[in-house]
DNA sequence: CTGTTAGCGCATTCAT
DNA sequence: ATGAATGCGCTAACAG
């Protein structure tokens, strides 16, 4: 910048104004300093500027497990526009299920001093976001927070996991299996109990060999699907809730074309589930990432205690076919 | 910091001291400092810091068409893992095709001092980037930047394209239709190229009617396929190369259940392509995304001039049956 | 209207 | 082994 001002023989200041667009420079420095800054092809360090006014740093962070999965791509998505409609960037970091990288990433997240802190939990422990005194724009999505009170925005997981298996329940069967993820996951518990619950409200009995929870990947899945099906004809399910869209693409993997001697629900929309007429309870990643950002942006920092706020965004169960099989 | 050192009775540059590992400070001290540091909650500004020690800003700036695409998701997934490994965070932004916006985009990154600047170029214009010194450590992904060198990792594009239609042509199609994106983007230009040529080299003769070219959506793409199958039979297309994912998915659509009347061989691998039985032209997004990270961040910003390199990756033919369907 | 001084939070350089 | 002075690039608060 000094090199603009010497170039355009103006104070260090004056360029600071025509940059800044202040009022009060005559139109001919301006014209100077312009010229002189489309010669040197400057421009402005807006983090030194941001040091000195003291203002915020237009920057947002966020924390997801991992970017490739579309669920948490439609996430990011969301929490960009949002950013930019406050004139922020938006620094996006993948956890993957890691406590203590998790932990690195905030902390350089914190470090470099973002506005807003959103993060998808998978540590048992977050009472040290708390500790930083920066709690107070920190706002947590898909799974609360452990150990600390913060704004979190949440799907309705048990809702959702009931709606699935209440469905499946009204086309008659009783041998409705789930295919989860880890129970250390909190979604997984929560669709979990929604299932239990269901079953419990529709008179079946819960049959410990049809729960398979402990499976994240596709892989595994596919596999859980595979160990079901090969069950003696009795002990075999008629209907399987899968509890999120990487179990779903697993199931589907394992049944392959023939999937009309199995039910399924899957929970989380995915591309293509409408042409392969798979029933799902969708969420709406879009419009968490989008609350979420809301909430951590919208609060000046200023404001002081506040008590935490939790947002469930609902879930609504789209009919597709692969949930209407009745049960034989 | 100052806060720090007030409240362990030291002084500020021996905060500095331990916080940055420094050697030379006694033990008892830097007890009495990480105490303070734990007792206030202070994390170091590292933002500051970098400010001061001129050194880099630990930060890469990546410009995409938009994240919730599952191809630029997986770019931005091996970006973020390559600045993990060089210690950076990853400012992730969306342009949506808008060559203004791109333009915002990498003002802001630049204005941010990032380390590597990685760009999908929107625009027709990015001579305004080498105008600012930074050429150095920009590389552009997918498609090649207009008036002005720099480092390019692009995919095989008319490769892609003829390994495509001469699979087709082996079938015995002679009415080969694209589905294609805008023609104002290279990749739609060089796949319609090696789609020409591919027809050329087998001896099949180019039918305008049968490319359509322009639209880049789905619904579009959907529309397109209808349009061509409702054509009169002895001007319908028997095959059909889709050129990029979301034109593959639209003609999925269009055709749904009833796809043995269109051989279909579709640009970029997708999820469910092998449930779905759909041949197609594997790009490896994840390696082009880690190739241009690591050409960015390998390069010492002081190298000075040095001739842009362009690295092409390979593209591979997945048959899985959509591909394989004689013509009639 | 314009320039000068001071200082954001920190690291460098040089004293002590 | 520690600390004081200086300055990174910029802007706020004052001068002129």
């Amino acid at each position: 910048m000094l090199d603009v001002a010497n170039a355009a023989g103006v104070s260090l200041k004056t360029v600071s104004r025509v940059i800044n667009e202040e009022p009060g420079v005559t139109p001919a420095k301006v014209a100077q300093v312009e010229a002189a800054i489309a010669a040197l092809g400057y421009e402005r360090n807006d983090i030194a500027a941001s040091l000195r006014s003291g203002a915020k740093s237009s920057t947002v962070g966020l924390v997801i497990e991992d970017v490739a999965n579309p669920f948490y791509a439609v996430v990011a998505q969301a929490v960009e526009d949002v950013a930019r409609e406050h004139a922020s960037l938006l620094i996006t970091t993948s956890a993957r299920e890691d406590a203590e990288r998790e932990r690195q990433l905030v902390t350089a997240l914190l470090r470099r001093r973002v506005d807003a802190l959103l993060i998808v939990p998978a540590g048992p422990d977050h009472s040290y976001i708390a500790a930083t005194g920066f709690a107070g724009n920190t706002v947590f999505l898909d799974r609360p927070p452990a150990n600390t009170e913060a704004d979190t925005v949440l799907v309705d997981n048990a809702v959702g996991a009931e709606l699935a298996v209440a469905h499946l329940l009204r086309y008659g069967h009783q041998r409705i299996a789930i295919v989860g993820d880890a129970m250390s996951l909190y979604t997984a518990q929560e669709r979990l109990i929604g299932y239990r619950h269901a079953l419990a409200a529709g008179g079946a009995q819960v049959d410990e060999e049809l729960i398979s929870m402990g499976h994240g990947t596709l892989d595994s899945a596919r596999e859980a699907v595979n160990e079901l099906m090969a069950l003696p004809l009795d002990r075999r399910p008629t209907a399987v809730f899968t509890a999120n869209n990487r179990c779903t693409i697993g199931a589907l993997h394992a049944l392959e074309a023939d999937r009309s001697h199995l039910a399924l629900v899957g929970f989380d929309e995915f591309e293509l589930a409408d042409l392969l007429g798979v029933t799902v309870v969708r969420t709406d990643p879009y419009r968490m990432g989008q609350v979420a950002a809301e909430l951590a942006l919208g609060r000046t920092s200023s404001e002081g205690p506040h008590h935490a706020r939790r947002v469930i965004v609902p879930v609504e169960l789209v009919a597709r076919g692969s949930g209407e099989i009745p049960a034989s």
